[in-house]
DNA sequence: TTAATAAGGTTTATAATATAAACCAAATTT
DNA sequence: AAATTTGGTTTATATTATAAACCTTATTAA
């Protein structure tokens, strides 16, 4: 049986780069809302992924409030389809 | 977005369901090497399903040695194709 | 014939992870 | 000017996964 990299195999980054797949770029906020997750957590996922280089975020001002946009990397890309190919294994699809 | 069963978004477990899905039953040492997981880890994960009542655990002897079978149960086939269909929003499948 | 090793597990301790609570700074509203 | 909101980050806690240590019976080696 494949190996699922932990690094997706978790509810909420599985989220945050299921969305960054069909999407030029979101914002913090964005993902929050869609997440249905607090900000803490969000928080600490988009460091997990950016730091594994998944994920690039900008943090920026929009006006004069903070303003953090993510966006999917080649390498994020390329690790949620190995993600996607090594679960159909166990789905079954 | 779809939440997803905790109990089977889990490597391990997960694997476990999947096998038990297209078998009739399993023995503790098929899954063991068909998962290529520690008999410990093993054993409190089958524990967990059992408790949830996805699986169901006879445990008996072959000969003169122990022996556990594992079969997956209605319950267990349901909420499995339920994380499937979960998954499956996540993945554009 | 008993000492060591293996088979088939279970229990317990530890490491890793996810999650939310508490916090912070700047802007806005009351 | 005090309170509230926005957009987060940091830190503490609860949960989870995992392996190490252990147990019992059977088998093999000395």
């Amino acid at each position: 049986m494949k190996e699922l990299n932990p690094l997706l195999h978790s509810q909420l980054r599985l989220a945050v780069i299921s969305i960054l797949m069909n999407v030029e770029e979101a914002d913090f906020v964005y993902l929050k809302e869609k997440t249905e997750s607090t900000a803490g957590n969000l928080s600490v996922q988009l460091d997990k992924l950016s730091s594994a280089g998944y994920i690039s975020l900008e943090k920026g001002m929009s006006g004069k409030r903070p303003r953090t946009t993510c966006s999917i990397t080649d390498a994020g890309r390329k690790a949620f389809e190995e993600y996607v190919e090594a679960l159909k294994s166990y789905l079954n699809l």
